[in-house]
DNA sequence: ACCCGTGTGTTACCGGCGTAACACCTCCCC
DNA sequence: GGGGAGGTGTTACGCCGGTAACACACGGGT
């Protein structure tokens, strides 16, 4: 487990620092989360989670894996998590990356075993609930249906994205879409750009793009000759949203 | 809008018409549906539908389109639906074929407008309810919550599914597949086939899969000299699921 | 009877991406 | 400090599948 050991790459990128002059401060906007983040806060938090206590999950530990047969929702008080599945050729598949306020493990709701897994990039306290209790308390609380319906065809609408964007985008494009979906989720307004707050090798980056890791390591650097992505000291991306969103367009 | 146009290929085809040997009687379970179908049947239905009017679609028609804001969902009583979008290069994507029994729209849970549409393949009886009232019902019995979950939870299910194939299968286990969806959803035992008892274009089908027309239909001919799918005299399809089923694996 | 619209079947070409193979970098640990 | 492990950067090769172009089949309308 090695740390960002990326090497900043050809004359193209070392010999420019500075930033591209065309930002405007539509950027704030892309740093809402359009995820699950918040849609449990307040008013479900207080119905649910009281009285229960809290697991710490450490890096790459698994929350829940492929084939588990409890059904817990996980109520995420902060940390990140990706969200995925092992393929039928053993490959992980990355669907989605969640933090603090998200929840989790919501499509044991109508299956025996879980067909997904969920495992923390960074250290990561949650709450674990089963599915009973959270029934339970919205049957007792009918405000929070809208809520938990929310919560799935939120998830519903990004899976049929991800079909869509494989359907007709290339590696490139599929790349641009996926770090605008971290900024969205998980972003953090960083002066002019947003930054992905965690570390994700080229591996995990292309487990969620559905390319090699080549391809992605090709595509990223594309991206950073052209100015929209670069990298922090500590390797976490810092992208330029607004020229991610007019490229992947 | 033609009939089947389909011609029966080649000698290989055309010299056997004989049945391959192997079946064994596994079928009869591959026809249970695995959709929304009679999740919403019985007491769901009770409690919704009665003084409310059904809508008859046309084959072509479309019951909602892709921007529309009112949030519906749409309670097929018979006939057979295509859910899908279209993609941003003005293509057609089809996620789900529905059935009577089954629901459409419940994407517009949670977007303002919605991103899906719904075309009927056939004429269909279908029942729209407002979401909200959907919600009072279920607000108002709280029995019934779990089939909603249910409900989003096996689309979610069958979202990520889509994904999975499109990572790791190419053309041929992709039709496969669909093809086995579709005896699932919408398949009726025919003998010891499973027969698809609509209509489909090969670009219907092409749309399904996420592959070019062109393609499929090799791939279809591919299918069909390995005695895994023939044709009926309507241009239904029939397929030998087990077949399918230990070529996809 | 003819034509045209729609659907199916097939092939040649070429581009994107998976595969394989390798170089180099950084950190960690012995 | 040397080696190994894990991460990144790059290229040559080959295949799958998109593109384009065309032939044929059928049915409906004039």
């Amino acid at each position: 487990m090695a740390s960002p050991n990326y090497r900043l790459i050809q004359p193209a990128a070392r010999s420019g620092l500075e930033l591209p002059i065309d930002f405007d401060d539509s950027l704030s906007q892309a740093a809402v989360s359009t995820a699950l983040v918040s849609v449990f806060r307040g008013k479900f938090c207080d119905a649910i989670l009281p009285n229960r206590k809290t697991t710490t999950f450490k890096k790459e530990e698994i929350l829940y894996n492929v084939g588990d047969k409890e059904r817990t929702f996980f109520f995420l008080q902060n940390g990140f998590v990706k969200v995925g599945t092992i393929t039928s050729d053993g490959h992980e598949l990355i669907y989605d990356v969640r933090k603090g306020g998200d929840v989790v493990g919501e499509l044991c709701a109508s299956e025996p075993r879980r067909p997904d897994r969920a495992v923390a990039l960074e250290q990561t306290d949650a709450i674990p609930v089963p599915f009973e209790d959270l029934l339970e308390v919205v049957r007792k609380q009918p405000d929070l249906l809208a809520r938990l319906v929310d919560v799935f065809c939120r998830a519903l609408n990004e899976a049929y994205a991800q079909v869509n964007t494989l359907a007709v985008d290339d590696t490139i494009h599929r790349l641009s879409k996926v770090l605008l979906k971290l900024a969205a989720k998980i972003g953090q307004n960083s002066g002019p750009e947003v930054e992905i707050p965690t570390y994700l090798t080229q591996e995990e980056i292309a487990q969620m793009v559905v390319a090699r890791r080549e391809r992605v390591s090709t595509a990223l650097n594309f991206l950073r000759r052209k100015k929209m992505i670069q990298y922090t000291h500590l390797g976490h991306l810092l992208l330029n949203v607004t020229a991610l969103e007019s490229y992947s367009a």
